[in-house]
DNA sequence: CGAATAGTGTCTGTAAGACACTATTCC
DNA sequence: GGAATAGTGTCTTACAGACACTATTCG
């Protein structure tokens, strides 16, 4: 193996004879930030770590991609291990690659982050590797992502507020032009629920009656059941229920106040 | 290490036991996708590849990520090298990563895409791993990018089809919202050069007049210079010039037609 | 002059957001 | 009735896209 700091090789000859094998040993894992609606709360699944490095404090499930799977795989098979959840009760999708040389003390690893989006889910079941599985609110977790700065921090592992700080942008702008929001639910749900979805994840209050006329403008969003259900609060008139529709964009889209 | 395959261990006993150090090797490459505008048409560098696998084909600059650098670092490295471009001629963001197991058939690598965007560069310089590099037109790529069926498929190395394909959504994309068109660009330009991009990028031509005044309305996109050229095609009327502005979202945005 | 490109004026349809109002339930 | 939620009507402003027109150059 050619030596990178010989000053005598050429850049030439240096790219020729670069041998991957030759490298320090590195890995590929997942992160995943499972995000859910909690008591009107956007909240994220933690795992509290129970061994060095980072151990007492939280961080976001995840594990080695396997040499049969590729990372779709191994996020979706560490997410079902974790939280019972089957594929079918989750939405999945890859966020950015996390390469610090430096963001695992232990060894060099890389991490493909996900988010993952589901409805509010029974309760969080503690995984093989998780001392204790929890999910919290992301407004607790201090990572400056509404205009007023928090200060309850919780200390995260690794490069995981990051992570998370991104997980939500990419669920924030989804909502925007796509039918996410309807994975946070379980149908049948009313307009005022999937209201409730764009308001917990935006951190911003929606007007009822413009969101109402917007939501079914918005061709295949969802669409009307034959039942009407009590309003989601237990007072007030019955809301009609509805499904999801077939699509996944919606035109126009749902732009974010502001 | 637990054996994967050894069905009388339990998931939970074999998570906690297991180490990534006893995986197989695996690598981590970057691969980019470097898109120029060059004779009106979108056009990407690839370099052809002088070894096995793939020899003879077509495929993207790429590399492995060096034990002290991130993959951004890598990406700007590689096409600084594979250029001779400094950083400050294009702008590089992160794709996604690649990491189907058979991708690579020599072993396990997983690639971080990158989409990196300059201005039309004098000519391509052939770097140190590639016998040859040039640019060619995306359009006969035979990638279906484009309303019609492409015919002339030229032979693309490893997944980097999907890399382009992923690259130039992205481009597509992001010209509506950011100022990311005058990336394409040298100063001083014209607001006709300007709408030029926009027509390579998306395939579709664009209604001068509209976008004249649309360019002009969004703050910060360009600034007049107090010259004014020859127009771009040589006929007709001399152009105001312009430079980039200090805007990086250009509100509103300028849509795509259809 | 005609051809070509630059740039402006103006109209129409659609949509966002604000506001007000009606409808239906529980207490 | 009062409070609360569901749902509709309507007004104003903004903008996209179409179209027509003027402005300035070359040959």
């Amino acid at each position: 193996m050619p030596d990178a700091l010989d000053p005598t090789l050429d850049e030439q000859t240096f790219l020729r004879g670069y041998d991957p094998a030759a490298y320090p040993q590195v890995a590929v894992a997942v992160d995943i930030a499972l995000l859910t609606i909690r008591a009107g709360q956007l909240q994220v699944l933690l795992v509290e770590r129970g061994a060095h490095p980072f151990q007492g404090s939280w961080a976001l499930p995840g594990g080695f991609v396997r040499p049969d799977e590729d990372s779709d795989a191994a996020a979706a098979r560490v997410l079902t291990t974790e939280t019972g959840l089957t594929a079918d009760d989750f939405h999945l999708e890859q966020l950015k690659t996390y390469s610090d040389p430096d963001r695992d003390p232990r060894m060099r690893v890389f991490s493909v982050g996900y988010v993952a989006f589901a409805p509010d889910v029974p309760d969080p079941v503690a995984g093989p590797e998780a001392a204790n599985a929890r999910f919290l609110a992301v407004a607790d977790l201090g990572l400056s992502l509404t205009d007023v700065e928090d200060e309850l921090a919780v200390a995260l592992a690794f490069d995981h507020g990051r992570i998370i700080t991104d997980a939500v942008e990419r669920a924030r702008a989804k909502l925007e032009y796509t039918t996410l929001a309807t994975s946070f639910l379980t149908a049948p749900f009313t307009l005022g629920d999937l209201r409730r979805i764009y308001e917990a994840v935006w951190g911003r209050t929606v007007h009822p009656g413009n969101f109402h006329r917007k939501a079914l403008a918005a061709d295949g969003f969802v669409e009307p059941t034959d039942q009407r259900g009590a309003a989601s609060t237990g007072r007030g008139r019955p809301a009609q229920l509805y499904r999801p529709g077939p699509a996944t964009v919606i035109t126009p889209p749902l732009t974010r106040p502001e």
